[in-house]
RNA sequence: GGAGAGUUGGCAGAGUGGUAAUGCACCGGACUCGAAAUCCGGCGAACCGAUUCGAUAUCGGCGCGCAGGUUCAAAUCCUGUACUCUCCUCCA
């Protein structure tokens, strides 16, 4: 959520920086008048409560005393009347306002490229040069089916389409995965958390999937009351503190976690049908930061190189791209997306994606710390992902692949696989 | 699933219709070479608004798990709800 002190301050520029992330500047106008009429209101009303406290302290002498008081009570009958309405009418343009508030996304970072979608996104660096083939790469999928490690088939006769059954070393090569990410990230301070995997809508509108974007997740009703599987791990770890005031000491604190992730995949029909790129279910370690405001451009490097260090220990070619306004996610200042080369395709594919939140969650979840002159301040929130597993897989299969049609084992994965060194049928 | 108890400041803990005791902690001061002890004073956290360019500050609102209701007035009464604990039941 926006600092409305920040908006009221500067609505010029505030304007400019919504219209960056193609929010038209108009919503900054609505917002300042419904703003400026709730203020007005407030400072109406409580006048009148200021009046009813002292009149209903005079109240209190009299009866004390035994004395008559209805002249004041009736009067404040009136005054009470007056509150209610005016307090029904600020409800309602409170309300108001943070409907328009809630749903504009983060302010952009200066240094992000501004653009209105993914051709304004930069490549910031590039690692390895990928692999030349003597054959024809084969697609993961196919790879995967003929070696009788992924079951598409199976997949979309017992859940439907985007799902899929790992088999044999196929669900070894993904435990192999995510145990090696999970050390790696240990490594690097990371606390390891299991969390629940369902959520309350609470916690889905502190990281900025609710309200907006209630039809890219699977939401369940339990006894009335509603609870959203998770699409992201980054929603049970950066609610973890949310409502609490931090020590100094707590930060910066990290967090990381294996959890699968459920995403509807609305409006993207048709897109990446085939394969472990684009499913409802998927497995993903995440990276979650708590730290303090001045900290977190210097820990959102960290975290990319965090995600980095998986893809170099693989020995799997990437870039990193640094997303445009228009195309990071709602609630990110600046978000940097690594991308895995993808033979068959013959091209990167997005496998990670690291964000600085700024105080933007933090505001939404009320997550502070008390600071050197012991002053309450927002903390920052980053998080990303080290790294989508699914889609490591797939770019271990496509990048490992011999003319055989086996796969080569990656040696970081190999004491991690009970020492196999090779997928074969 | 059933029954009961509870939720009050940083912590402990009183308050059952008249606007949140008290203790510890904390902050300031005195004493001291300095500290401890002692004494004096201050202090519920957070949030919001007005005055202000802004900060400080002042005033006000708000504030007893949360949301409603009754009342001139609610921590207190009523309704709903969340969570915690205990017991029973069930269960991996």
């Amino acid at each position: 959520m926006l600092d409305i002190k920040l908006i009221r301050k500067n609505p010029a520029w505030a304007k400019e920086k919504m219209e960056q992330r193609n929010v038209s500047g108009s919503q900054i106008d609505d917002l300042l008048i419904l703003d400026a009429k709730r203020r007005e209101i407030m400072t109406q009303v409580e006048e009148l409560k200021a009046q009813r406290n002292e009149v209903s302290k005079q109240i209190a002498t009299l009866k004390r005393a035994k004395e008559d008081a209805n002249q004041q009570i009736t009067k404040m009958q009136h005054v009470g009347q007056d509150i209610k309405h005016l307090d029904a009418q600020l409800e309602q343009i409170s309300e108001q306002t943070e409907q328009i508030l809630v749903r504009l996304p983060n302010f952009s970072d200066d240094s992000v490229p501004v653009g209105a979608d993914e051709s304004a996104n930069t490549e910031l660096r590039k690692w390895e040069t990928p692999r030349e083939f003597s054959f024809e790469p084969k697609a993961h999928w196919e790879l995967g089916e003929n070696l009788n490690i992924l079951d598409f088939e199976r997949g979309a006769k017992v859940a439907g389409s985007r799902f899929v059954y790992y088999m044999g070393l196929g669900a070894k090569l993904e435990r192999a995965l995510y145990n090696f990410m999970l050390d790696e990230h240990q490594k690097d301070g990371y606390t390891e958390v299991v969390p629940p995997y369902l959520v309350n809508n609470d916690s889905m509108f502190g990281t900025g999937q609710f309200p907006k974007f209630t039809e890219d997740v699977y939401s369940i009703m339990d006894e009335e009351r509603p609870l959203t599987l998770i699409p992201t791990a980054e929603v049970p770890l950066t609610n973890y503190y949310r409502g609490e005031i931090l020590s100094e000491e707590q930060l910066p604190t990290y967090l990381t976690a294996l959890t699968p992730c459920f995403r509807s995949e609305a409006g993207s029909a048709g897109r990446d049908t085939r394969g472990l790129i684009r499913l409802h279910q998927f497995n993903k370690v995440e990276m979650v930061k708590f730290c303090k405001p001045e900290d977190s451009w210097n820990e959102l490097e960290k975290l990319t190189a965090n995600a980095e260090n998986i893809l170099r220990k693989l020995n799997l070619p990437y870039r990193v791209i640094t997303l445009s306004s228009g195309d990071a996610s709602f609630s990110s200042a600046k978000t940097y997306d690594l991308e895995v080369w993808m033979p068959q395709q013959n091209m990167y594919r997005e496998i990670s994606s690291c964000s600085n939140c700024t105080d933007f969650q933090a505001r939404r979840s009320q997550i502070r710390y008390r600071n050197s002159e012991g002053k309450l301040e927002f903390v920052h929130t980053l998080n990303g992902s080290g790294l989508a597993v699914g889609r490591a897989v797939a770019a271990i299969l496509e990048n490992y692949q011999n003319e055989d049609g086996t796969v080569t084992i990656p040696d970081i994965l190999v004491p991690y696989m009970n020492g196999e060194k090779k997928i074969t049928k």
